[in-house]
DNA sequence: ACCTGAACACCGTTCAAGT
DNA sequence: ACCTGAACACCGTTCAAGT
């Protein structure tokens, strides 16, 4: 029922009884562990696990404690409270989604690999995604990521102002849809054991009389392809980008 | 401390004493009421006044009783359960959002109406779309809505196929940003207390070695104005729509 | 038909106590 | 320094009972 996704074994006898097999070069003074076998990255490994095997909810300090084979207050020794923790898992993700982010040839192709990086961590969580998303502020996108999108924007011939203000739209946009994809995810998935689905239905069959142009494209609005939908998002965005990095690139000319 | 939002006395005391003074017209039978004096619409008046003022977590059933001067039990009567609750009080969010919406006169007008309505309602209510995030689908935008996006999209210049899409993008687009800076408004109004804001200023003092680029803008990143971002946000993909409608047009010219 | 009141299983957090 | 175990004030939900 606890999952077992812990390292450790899943009471607190057998995290005792582990002192014994630990490696001797950490040379433990007496028999007794003179450092903590939780740690905090332990810690946010198991909680992502948690939530990602048995839902948002399932993440409590008491199955979190269960699961690394600690009392269900231990956590508290490395994070300050609940919300110390879901702070930490936003940060975790946006780092997940940034790791080993670097410039691409092309200034689009940049900006397309940022927004696809955040799309794919927050898809591969949607759970982690779901309960860190209103902790999560563009603060997570840090600078090593706004330095390489700001200097694509500048490749592309904005001035410091604009490119200021295109980095974050697309960083919020990225964000944001990737987040609202997630939890669409996760809602559809709930919603497929009632039926709550059948707004599907009532889609295509709404009628023409009242709804003349819904019911004229409803049969394309069904099989609309997600990932297709991001990229034709971030599509538009780069080609308007595009489109005013010329004008940009134009009025310099004339005024140097 | 309860607040005092409630239409009735604070306690079931005074929500009793209160059928003396009752209409006359609603005859009740005999001193006891025949019809409920709760309703789903005035429960959700409550929640919504609840989150408002004291914050997300303060919305629970014992606080809804006390503000409606009803058991704490009272609201399971009118709602499944607290899922579904938030259900309806994202479905009503909406509601307010689409409120008389109507088909501008300029096609883009209408998509840019859309969007900032979304966003106003979002705003307003900052808390409940935060508590509301994870339970809100764009089955919230309701057909009527989506007639007139998809009307003013078919004026543009677009097929079945490609209005659905642009439709989905607007929508989602739209509603993400608005509830992404719903969430980032109650994180910094919380982070406010403490110094988590800190990261603002570090942002201005990041190694120009290290970061270069972003050095470079700095300054403007710091005054940016949120409702500029989502107006700059709306009118990059009106401007990329646009493009790919005359597009469009100049393709059904040629073959018709 | 609608509401009450007690009860149940659970939650985050505190704190004195252990090693 | 880190962890335990009991305790506290809360939570959503169930259910028999009232009117």
């Amino acid at each position: 029922m606890t999952g077992g996704t812990g390292t450790r074994g899943a009471t607190s006898h057998d995290a005792a009884a582990g002192d014994q097999d630990r490696q001797p070069d950490q040379a433990p003074r007496r028999g007794r562990p003179k450092t903590s076998f939780l740690s905090p990255g332990l810690i946010l490994d198991t909680a992502m696990a948690v939530i990602e095997s048995d839902g948002p909810d399932a993440l409590t300090f008491r199955r979190l404690g269960a699961d690394l084979g600690a009392n269900h207050t231990a956590v508290l020794r490395h994070f300050g409270g609940k919300d110390e923790l879901l702070l930490a898992l936003a940060a975790r993700l946006m780092e997940e989604a940034l790791d080993d982010f670097a410039a691409a040839a092309d200034w689009r192709e940049t900006l397309r690999s940022l927004a696809r990086r955040t799309r794919a961590a927050c898809l591969a969580h949607p759970g982690v995604t779901v309960v860190v998303a209103s902790r999560t502020s563009r603060r997570a996108a840090e600078f090593q990521g706004a330095d390489i999108v700001i200097g694509a924007l500048l490749e592309a011939g904005f001035e410091g102002r604009e490119a200021a203000s295109y980095y974050r739209t697309l960083v919020d946009t990225a964000l944001a849809l990737s987040i609202f994809e997630a939890s669409v995810t996760m809602l559809d998935e709930q919603a497929r054991e009632g039926d709550h689905l059948a707004w599907q239905r009532e889609f295509l069959t709404a009628s023409p009389q009242k709804y003349p142009h819904l019911a004229q494209v409803a049969q394309h609005l069904a099989d609309i392809d997600a990932e297709d939908q991001f990229e034709n998002a971030i599509g538009l965005f780069i080609d308007a980008v595009e489109l005013r990095a010329e004008r940009a690139r134009v009025r310099d000319r004339y005024r140097p």
